[in-house]
RNA sequence: UCCUCGAUGGCUCAAUAGGCAGAGCGGGUGACUGUUAAUCACUAGGUUGUAGGUUCAAGUCCUACUCGAGGAGCCA
């Protein structure tokens, strides 16, 4: 007999003679000649009562049967007597599948801290909390793929490993298949020469470089995978390994591009709302209490948008007084960002336009011979959540910038020959989507959002 | 990497002014014919993060280290 999902169990229409129940113990509470099991097999956040009595043939393993055992039980789904439920299960058998020793299993029926969950990361998908964000996790990765299929962009997949140590993102990771020590470099010629690509190879800080490529053959595309920054930052909002969202787009400029991050970013709350409500319902009151009003905002408000020099101008008149000066060319500071997001406009803010000083080599140069068309989305509590840009489409302006930031043309010779042939003008952005999940589901530490985190320091699991 | 705060049973925390280390939850045992993070009774469980120092006496004061959290920088 197949087993059924609790989450099919507790949407039943009618009651079932016959039903198979698998699942990890929540609770079990006892009372003279039968018990009461919950039980979770995390199809959704709610359990499944199962009544087991004495008429049960195994009834006496019931003892063993303790918070995180895993269980199969048999019998019939039943309207439930009780409050709080629909359905119950009235077994008719009992089988213990893995014990979970009362005296060492970590997890209780009352709330853990998460400082403590991190350490028993194995575990603590079993709990309410972790089993919603994995379920929103997985489902709007889902939202996000079938937004841009939807759209008419193809998901193309561009490489981990990378041969570029210049992709202009932050410190890399090096992958190597060299001993760890002893090894010299020859006479003439570096230590990469014996190593597995016969160069320095890293793990990609970003896929952008490369999908501009594809983007330049195919027309709309977009990527979502790892990335890897080898940065050494300790905060609840970075990670050395995260997810990205990279679309990049041709016959499009930045406005272009801040429409499709906006709705983008719309789309998919909407549908984390619309799909997910009980996961929601759980960090709404337990995690956020400001969530779903901040989640209504998103999809109903549109987004302010504000040039960097705009954006400037109202962080001087603010009459608030910064730890860090506000002056046109140096780069807006975090709590710059989140004034903006959070006291002024109290939503989504778009600033455009940067000076191109503080801005990567690759973005599109303005008219104004001062800015590039680069553009931030900052949310609310998590402040910046998207970056993206024009890219340069000239030639002579893309060489001029390499020059100008102290890089070599040649280790870009793929990159810049886009430009020789066919070049148009183009446009896209990277969304971090732990970053997008704190925002969805108020979780306020990025290493809470991916099931196994890594941070310096930090590798296990 | 810098700044601030913290570390006490399995978990979450308390311990006045330096003076006998406690509670709730969880665990164990028992009670209860419908419970809902069940309830009730009893019970076990600690070298106070590590190393050193001051003191008659240190969870408490001092030094170093380790780990954790928050803020900053870097960014997604």
């Amino acid at each position: 007999m197949r087993r059924t999902p609790i989450v099919d169990a507790l949407q039943a229409e009618e009651a079932t003679k016959e039903i198979k129940i698998c699942g990890w113990v929540r609770t079990r509470r006892d009372a003279k000649g039968f018990s009461f099991l919950e039980m979770n097999d995390g199809s959704c956040l709610k359990n499944l009562q199962a009544i087991v009595d004495e008429s049960v043939p195994t009834y006496e393993i019931i003892k063993d049967v303790t918070t995180g055992a895993a269980v199969e039980v048999l019998g019939e789904l039943v309207p439930s007597p009780g409050k709080g439920q629909k359905w119950e299960v009235r077994a008719t058998e009992l089988k213990l599948l893995g014990t979970a020793d009362a005296d060492d299993f970590p997890l209780q029926k009352k709330r853990h801290s998460d400082e403590f969950l991190r350490q028993i990361a194995h575990l603590r998908p079993r709990t309410n909390k972790y089993g919603a964000t994995f379920r929103i996790r997985s489902e709007a990765s889902f939202a996000i793929h079938n937004f841009y299929r939807d759209k008419g962009f193809f998901n193309v997949h561009t490489p981990i490993l990378t041969g570029s140590d210049c992709e202009g993102a932050g410190e890399m990771f090096r992958v190597s298949t060299l001993p760890a020590t002893g090894v010299e470099a020859p006479k003439e010629g570096s230590v990469f020469d014996n190593d597995f690509f016969g160069r320095e190879a890293n793990l990609t800080v970003s896929g952008q470089l490369e999908a501009e490529l594809l983007a330049m053959g195919l027309g709309k595309v977009y990527t979502f995978g790892p990335t890897f920054r080898a940065e050494n930052s300790n905060t609840p909002r970075h990670a050395a390994e995260f997810w990205m969202i990279e679309p990049e787009v041709a016959f499009a400029d930045n406005e272009d591009n801040m429409d499709l991050a906006e709705e983008m970013t719309k789309y998919v709350v909407k549908h984390i709302l619309d799909n997910c409500a009980d996961d929601i319902e759980l960090f709404a009151k337990f995690v956020d209490k400001e969530l779903m009003g901040r989640l209504e905002n998103i999809i109903n408000e549109p987004f302010a948008r504000v040039s960097y020099t705009e954006a400037v101008e109202l962080l001087s008149a603010a009459k608030k007084k910064w730890e860090f000066p506000v002056e046109w060319g140096i780069d807006l500071q975090t709590e710059h960002e989140r004034y903006l997001a959070e006291e002024h406009f109290k939503k989504p803010v778009i600033v455009y336009d940067y000076p191109k000083d503080i801005k990567a080599f690759y973005m599109r140069m303005n008219d104004d011979g001062k800015t590039v068309a680069a553009m931030d989305v900052l949310v609310p509590r998590i402040g910046e959540l998207i970056g993206g840009s024009q890219r340069e489409e000239r030639m002579d302006v893309l060489l001029e910038r390499i020059n100008e930031m102290g890089q070599n043309p040649e280790d870009y010779w793929w990159y810049t020959d886009l430009r020789r042939f066919g070049s148009v003008p183009h446009a896209g952005f990277g969304m971090g989507f732990e970053r997008l999940l704190m925002l969805v589901t108020g979780i306020s530490n990025i290493r809470d959002v991916i099931p196994f985190p890594r941070t310096p320091q930090h590798i296990e699991f």
